[in-house]
DNA sequence: CATCCTCCATACGTAAGCGTATAGTAGTAA
DNA sequence: TTACTACTATACGCTTACGTATGGAGGATG
């Protein structure tokens, strides 16, 4: 890799982000792992806030449009009810994909902007989840936040294992949509 | 307060950690806020890790311990869930509460020490929710984890109102005691 | 009152990262 | 070939934190 863009750098960003944490987010270490030095970070991006905004700006289109994009493919509510909770739990796809998430969180916790983004993702993916289940007749209030937040939990407490974290996930899918039927 | 003493530390560390994240737990910021110099510090504990160790054994204490303490004073299993669905989203009582839980989850992302902290404390959790369930006739394997994942995911999305975050859970809690009813 | 013993302040040398400035190299185009 | 553009290396001064060492302050104890 002779010659850098941005795209590399907010890659390996996340490569970063995921495997060692926010405090990762620097250019000169940053730089070491590409191999270069950081009079290539300082050319790409203005300073290290700039990169961070990037790499945010890159993550927000994943983690809204990206998926819900793929999930407007399957016709049936309850279809696509499952899909999510398999897709939610899928192997990590690095770069600000699904596998991300909770390294994107955590560094949420101390930094505002990135706080306010996963909000702007969360508000989008809840307000996705209440037109499903609205379509599924499922009229309780608390069942999108339920739902998504049991995503996000299982997410978090993953082990590596991915079938304690998909099944039960699809557990609650079933228990919802077996309440959706008696309603 | 003229003399400090090794618990004043860490409940300035647990502040530190809930506010503005784990960037925050070094001696010279946290001697600061506390209105005096690291000479302190390093005179209450060897280095940095030591002190961040302190604090975990203190928040495992509390995490553990402290909460199924408090639950063993509710009798009847039912009302030990609804019970756990309540103090769970509580008001955040600092100082390596449950208030601090999100904070150190996401402290634990970038340190491994505090990761395996945190998955002890949720295997603990974990087999104290199996207990529960199974006392309530709840065979299905996942319920613990899913009803454990959601309280975290909970915590997680939270924006401050505790009734978004008290009130799935109640909901959850109330389908998982109708379905054991009905076993 | 003298003396400890506990706790805190200050000063030091080292390390790591920031952002800037400046010089250099490798491809492209005229 | 020459000149230009896009990118990278290096060096600099600044800031912040580390951990150590040493010198008090001040209450407890004899």
């Amino acid at each position: 890799m002779s010659r850098l863009s941005q795209t590399d750098w907010i890659a390996a960003g996340f490569r970063a982000l995921t495997t060692t944490g926010p405090q990762a987010l620097k250019a000169e270490p940053l730089a070491r792992t590409l191999g270069t030095t950081k009079g290539s970070f300082y050319w790409h991006f203005k300073d290290v806030p700039a990169f961070q905004t990037a790499m945010l700006d890159h993550w927000e289109e994943q983690a809204t449009k990206g998926i819900i994009e793929a999930l407007n493919t399957v016709p049936d509510v309850v279809q696509k009810l499952r899909a999510l909770a398999k897709i939610s739990t899928a192997p990590q796809d690095q770069y600000g994909g699904i596998g991300a998430e909770p390294a994107i969180r955590a560094w949420a916790k101390g930094d505002i902007k990135v706080a306010q983004a996963v909000h702007r993702v969360d508000q989008d993916r809840l307000e996705y989840l209440a037109g499903i289940f609205n379509e599924m007749g499922l009229k309780k209030p608390d069942m999108p936040r339920l739902f998504y937040a049991s995503l996000i939990g299982l997410q978090e407490i993953a082990d590596g294992d991915d079938t304690t974290s998909s099944a039960p996930l699809a557990t609650l899918a079933d228990l919802m949509i077996a309440l959706s039927e008696t309603d």
